[in-house]
DNA sequence: CTACATACCAAGAAGCACGATGTATGTAGA
DNA sequence: TCTACATACATCGTGCTTCTTGGTATGTAG
């Protein structure tokens, strides 16, 4: 048998999916499969977002109103959901950016890494 | 009626509570009440852990074998459990903490706070 | 025709923070 | 004395989110 492959060490913190998924479409609209190839990316692999947690965020996220979706062609040439940003999303993922930024600084300075 | 005593805004991030927790008991033993009024403290009021939130994480890690408790007299002159780091959860928070510089870096760069 | 990348989705389980609620004691003030 | 408040512990049920695992389908390269 292979050897286990790696513990693969996800483990989100709750309520950053949502904002980080927010944050990538904002910059573009995307479909799902490239939002988890974006964050991958950007996060230089340090974020590897399942699919079992990336499309019942979309859908949360859609039903909110947040994101609005629409079936277009992909980049490959092949029919994908185009997620994009609704106005009540960009308020919100302002909202999220900005809770972070507060919630990352207090925590910073709980464990002493603050400056 | 007394007006709507503000939002609160807790809503910590999951799995946060319980390392800041462990670093703030590293810096010196503590009992449950005195944790929460600490982590208020450091944090100038952005976190407020809630006893629901703290008693049930003190359990969790002391089942883990991260804390140890001992029943003493606390600074008021009145019987608490006071809560300790054992050798184990040095090595927890060491950990998790690296796990937090990672993670909020990660996001930090997706986020575009990076630098 | 097999494997892989692309692209979607669902169901079940587990973990965790939260809100509400309860107990008890010591102290300060009316 | 009676009341209120701070200290100090704790449990329970709820809801949300993430994870794991599994499934569908298409196009392309070998």
């Amino acid at each position: 048998m292979p050897p286990p492959p790696e513990p693969k060490a996800a483990g989100l913190l709750q309520g950053t999916l949502d904002m980080m998924i927010l944050q990538v479409i904002a910059l573009e609209p995307q479909h799902g499969y490239a939002i988890a190839t974006r964050l991958q990316q950007i996060s230089k692999d340090v974020l590897q977002v399942q699919q079992g947690s990336l499309y019942p965020a979309l859908h949360r996220l859609e039903k909110k109103g947040w994101l609005a979706a629409e079936w277009k062609e992909s980049e490959q040439g092949r029919m994908a959901k185009i997620y994009s940003l609704t106005k009540a999303g960009k308020k919100q993922l302002a909202e999220e950016a900005e809770n972070w930024r507060r919630m990352s600084a207090a925590i910073g300075l709980v464990m002493g890494t603050a400056q």
